[in-house]
DNA sequence: AATGTGTCAGTGGACGGACCAATCTGCCGC
DNA sequence: GCGGCAGATTGGTCCGTCCACTGACACATT
């Protein structure tokens, strides 16, 4: 039983430590704080904001998990990164405006990932993509939509691409991507020909044929966005220079 | 200045909240928790984890950010995802060894941001460049390696490929890739030949050439990383299917 | 004078308890 | 059976306290 999640939050929803991330962000712009420089010192800056040590210390956490600041016991808080400060991945992922950014994300990594499975691919990786497959078949066989099995096979691509990085980003984008491929499987004979298209893509990387690959991934993923509605049209570049 | 930030650590450092963090990735692998099943209440947390719960909350803040989790008010702490659970990109990308994985996703990125940036760049965008190589041109006529401008020139490259979810992926590989840099233009000539490239990647940008873009800020790259050290044998595929 | 050493103020790390606010649950009266 | 109220649950925030690490300065030693 899934719970209902995210929707109809309670509306004036303020998390305090998220309010001091941006804080925070805005503090290092209008100081123009330079990379390496040190923060005032946690009291300071509770004071000055007006808030608990305990829910500064929440914010400075987050920060730091994502690499903006370091902080020293007994030292202080640096700077370590200005760009992008606040902003994570998972959040811009989930506006639904950014859906064709996703997309086009979502293609240039995957299809590269399926590349490089097709050569780095080991006995393990395609096992796991041959189960994946048959859990997905088995699951179309019985009128389901086959997303588990189908999650299951881009994921075991993305492992046999052997590039973590890589992998680590895709993943970052599979919330959105999940949204959109329930979208284009629930279309009436989708999950049928989303396995056969899975199907070559495995062909493919069976044969170490990376080109195929690519070519396989790209018509599959070309296939699913389109059903996912609005199609792109890229700003046009203006030649007014 | 910069602050020497990275090395030699005080060795036995440990975030509690890091641990934290991680022991609640392995409960929910352990417990085999469902996406949408709710975690055990924080004090009950804290004290089976035998930390105070403003620890705790540092962690499970983290982890909401990362979004991983979600917490309600007065309703308590929900799975959201697990593929991944913990990890983080930055943390992914500072390990030395993973060098030829940040150049891979580097170059990919990378590339494909300058074609799009062919296509898509703006006025404005084009100004950035510009006084982005100038700024370059300066420095390195003084002596300096120009590392700014050549950060500010890829950044603005990266803009102009109006693709948000792109930019904030390779800003998060930034770090690594400024390393990269540095070791690069420190060689002697490098900083001119350099110069040279972004002058061609520029050029084939104001001209919309997005098969030129490509091709220049590829060269580039390569360029680059052949003096990072390592060249890198990718695995080679088993046969053994 | 140069160097080593001890001390101490500054700063982050962690804790426990208290109280508020949102939510959930179940009982009670209608 | 249904609506609503009240108490229990659970997260949100704060405060004060104490510990651990760092860095700089004063002082002693050579």
């Amino acid at each position: 039983m899934r719970v209902d999640t995210s929707p109809l939050r309670p509306l004036g929803r303020t998390r305090l430590y998220e309010d001091l991330v941006e804080r925070l962000g805005e503090f290092v712009i209008r100081t123009n704080l330079e990379v390496g420089a040190r923060f005032p010192p946690e009291r300071e800056l509770a004071t000055r904001l007006g808030v608990s040590r305990a829910s500064l210390r929440q914010a400075l956490a987050v920060l730091e998990a994502q690499g903006f600041i370091e902080v020293r016991h007994g030292g202080g808080v640096f700077l370590r990164r200005s760009r992008g400060f606040g902003g994570v991945l998972h959040k811009l992922v989930e506006r639904r405006a950014r859906l064709p950014e996703v997309l086009e994300a979502r293609e240039l990594l995957e299809v590269r990932l399926a590349e490089l499975a097709a050569t780095r691919r080991s006995a393990p990786d395609l096992a796991s993509m041959r189960s994946a497959l048959a859990a997905m078949e088995a699951d179309v066989d019985a009128g389901g939509l086959g997303v588990a099995g189908d999650s299951a096979f881009h994921h075991a691509v993305h492992r046999a691409g052997k590039n973590k990085v890589l992998e680590h980003v895709i993943d970052g984008l599979a919330e959105a991507i999940h949204e959109t491929r329930l979208e284009s499987l629930s279309e009436p004979n989708r999950p049928r020909a989303s396995l056969e298209a899975h199907r070559r893509i495995l062909d493919a990387i069976e044969s170490t044929d990376s080109g195929r690959a690519a070519e396989a991934m790209r018509a599959h993923l070309r296939q699913v966005s389109d059903v996912a509605l609005l199609r792109w049209e890229p700003p046009l570049a203006s030649d007014d220079d």
